[in-house]
DNA sequence: CCATATCAATAACAAAATGTAATGAAATGA
DNA sequence: TCATTTCATTACATTTTGTTATTGATATGG
C-alpha cells in the first residue's frame, strides 16, 4: 500500500484530471460527469483517482455508491476553477491570435501615403479586425528603415528602390507621374503631357534629392529641355495647392495627387512614363508576426484593387 | 499537410505542453528547458511542438538553429505563466491541506470543558497549526448534538453516554469525582470520602438533570444517605467558589475542578468511584475531514497524557 | 421479496502522449 | 578544418488516457 505524500510540484498533474474534478463537483456524478466531457465514466474514474493520489487525500467519500465531495475537495474546487479558467484563457487567446484579430500592429509610412492611399486601406482593415490596435506614424524614411529593421515598427511602406540589408521587402503598389495643372493652363486640353510640351513652362516640383526626383531631372535632360523651376516644395499637397492657382506645372506621384483633383486642379498623364513604386517593408531578422501577415495581405489586395481602377489595362 | 485550425477548448492542451513553452522562453533554448524540467531536450522540442499545434500557428522561429519567440509566443506567455502558477497554487494548497495547517475548524463544547481541559489542548493545536482558524462555541448539550450532526460544527465534546443516531462518538477522557471542600471543613484531613461520610454534610451540587447527577443522587440512595443539599448551581467554578468559603462540601468532576485546587480548595477522591466520561462527537453522515481527523489525533495524544498524569496507574 | 436500474470501481486492452537514446544538419568559433 | 552547440528527427519504451465488459452495492417499483 503506498503511503499518502503530498504534492511535490506538478508532477502526475495534468489539466483532464482537474477537468474530471470540476465537472464531477459540478455534476454531483462520474456517470454525469462523463457525458458533459464526452468520455465514458471509468476514465472519469481514473481520472479522479489520478487526482486524488496527486493531492495524497480523499477527495470525495463513497457511500450508497454515490460519490459525495469532501470539505477538502470544496476548499480546492476554487483553486481548481482558476486555474482551468486560465487555461481557457490562454485558449481563447492564442484563436483571437490566429484569427489576428488581437494585437498592436505598428505602421511607418511617409505622410503623403498615409494621407492618400493607405488612408482608406487602414480604416478598412480596423474595421475587420476591431480590436486591434494600430499605430500609424512618419518618420523620414532613414529613421523609418531603422525602426523597421529593429522591430521597433512592425512595418512600413516606403518608395522603392530600397535595398538596406535588415528589411526585407515586398513591392506593394505603383503609381504613374502625372502633371497637375490649373484647367485654365494653356496645357489643360491635352490628354498626354510630353516633356517637350513643358518648354519654357514653370514647374512646381518636390522632393529634391530623391530617387524619383533624379529620374525626372534625368528625363529632361535626356530630352534636352530646360528645367524652369518655379517652385520647389516638400509636399504633393502643396504642389497641388499652387498648381491650383495656375502658377506652374507640378510633376507628382498620381496615386498621392489624386484626393487633390477636381474642377480646379487637372491630372494628365506624364510621358515618358514614369513609375512611382512603393514598397511593404519588414524586418529580415523575424518573419512577419501573424498580425503584419494579416495586414500584408490585407494591403496587397486593397492596394491590388485600387490598381486596378487606376490603370485597368496596361 | 495539415491545415492550421485555432484551438478548440482544452483539446490538446496539456501541462507539460505550456510548463516547456514557459522553460524555453524563461531560458532562452530548448536544451537549456530540458536541463530546467528535468528532461531531454527532444522531449522538449516535441511537448513544443504539440503546443504549437494546439494554438494553430508558430510559437518561436527557426533560425540559425535557434529559437526565437515570435510575438505571439510574448502576447502568450503570460497567461501561460498565470495558469500555471494556478496549477502551483493547486498543489500547494493540496499540501497545506494534507499538513491539516490551513483551514477552518469549528469546535462546540461545554462551557467548563473549555474553561478546562480543552483550553490548553486546542492552544497547542494552535501552535502547531499557525494557518488554521478555529472556532470555538458552548452550545446546550441539545443544540452542541443538531449543530455536529448537521455538519454546522465540524467536532464536539459531549458527556456520555451518548446515542443520538446522527453522530459518531469516540470516547476521550474520563474523569473520576471528587469532593472539592475548604481545609477548615471536618473532612479535610481524609485522604478519600465515601458516601457515608457525607451523612448530614452541606451539599454543592448541580448539573440538575443531568445523567451525572443522576448517578450521584442513586449512589446516595442506594447507601441510604439522606442528601443534604444547601446549593444547587451550574457551573464547577460556582460550586467551587462556594466550596472554598466552606459552605459545603461539593461533588464535582475531578478534572474540571482541578484548576481551582489551591491552598484554600482540596479535592479529594469521592467513593465509590464515579467516572465523567467525554466523548468527541463528529457527523455520522461523512467522514472526518483531515483537519478534524488531525485535531482528533491531537486530542487523544493530549488527554491521554493528561489522564495518565491524574491517574498514573489503575 | 424480487426484478430492475443506477452508480462507481475494476479488469483487460487499444491508442495517444511522453519519455529515452542515437543521429543528423546547420551554425559558431577556435 | 574541426570540435562544439543547437534543434529536429527517428526508433523505441513507458505512462497516460481512452475504450468495453463486468462486478458489487444501493436504490426503486411492483
Amino acid at each position: 500500500m503506498g503511503t499518502a505524500t503530498s504534492p511535490k510540484g506538478l508532477e502526475g498533474l495534468s489539466l483532464k484530471s482537474l477537468e474530471a474534478f470540476r465537472a464531477i463537483i459540478q455534476s454531483g456524478s462520474a456517470t454525469a460527469a462523463a457525458t458533459s466531457l464526452g468520455i465514458t465514466q471509468p476514465a472519469v474514474s481514473r481520472l479522479l483517482a489520478s487526482f486524488e493520489q496527486h493531492v495524497g487525500f480523499a477527495l470525495f467519500y463513497r457511500e450508497k455508491s454515490r460519490l459525495f465531495p469532501t470539505e477538502e475537495a470544496l476548499a480546492l474546487f476554487k483553486e481548481v476553477e482558476l486555474t482551468l479558467q486560465g487555461a481557457e484563457r490562454i485558449s481563447l487567446l492564442a484563436r483571437n491570435i490566429f484569427n489576428s484579430d488581437l494585437g498592436l500592429l505598428k505602421i511607418v509610412a511617409p505622410n503623403s501615403f498615409i494621407a492618400g492611399p493607405l488612408a482608406d486601406v487602414v480604416a478598412d482593415f480596423m474595421r475587420q479586425h476591431p480590436r486591434v490596435n494600430i499605430s500609424l506614424d512618419t518618420h523620414s524614411p532613414a529613421t523609418a528603415r531603422e525602426l523597421v529593421a529593429h522591430r521597433s515598427a512592425d512595418c512600413g511602406f516606403i518608395q522603392l528602390p530600397e535595398n538596406h540589408p535588415g528589411l526585407q521587402v515586398e513591392s506593394m503598389l505603383q503609381s504613374h507621374t502625372v502633371c497637375a495643372l490649373s484647367p485654365a493652363h494653356p496645357l489643360a486640353s491635352k490628354g498626354r503631357i510630353e516633356v517637350q510640351d513643358l518648354l519654357g513652362q514653370n514647374l512646381i516640383l518636390l522632393g529634391k534629392g530623391r530617387y524619383s526626383r533624379m529620374q525626372i531631372d534625368s528625363i529632361f535632360q535626356q530630352a534636352g529641355v530646360p528645367m524652369k523651376v518655379k517652385l520647389e516644395t516638400h509636399t504633393v499637397a502643396i504642389a497641388c495647392t499652387f498648381a491650383r492657382r495656375n502658377l506652374g506645372v507640378a510633376i507628382v506621384n498620381g496615386m498621392l495627387a489624386r484626393q487633390y483633383a477636381d474642377n480646379n486642379l487637372l491630372l494628365i498623364p506624364f510621358a515618358p512614363a514614369l513609375i512611382y513604386e512603393y514598397g511593404f517593408i519588414t524586418s529580415a531578422h523575424a518573419p512577419m508576426s501573424r498580425l503584419t501577415t494579416a495586414f500584408f495581405n490585407h494591403c496587397r489586395q486593397s492596394f491590388g484593387r485600387m490598381q486596378d481602377e487606376l490603370i485597368p489595362k496596361a
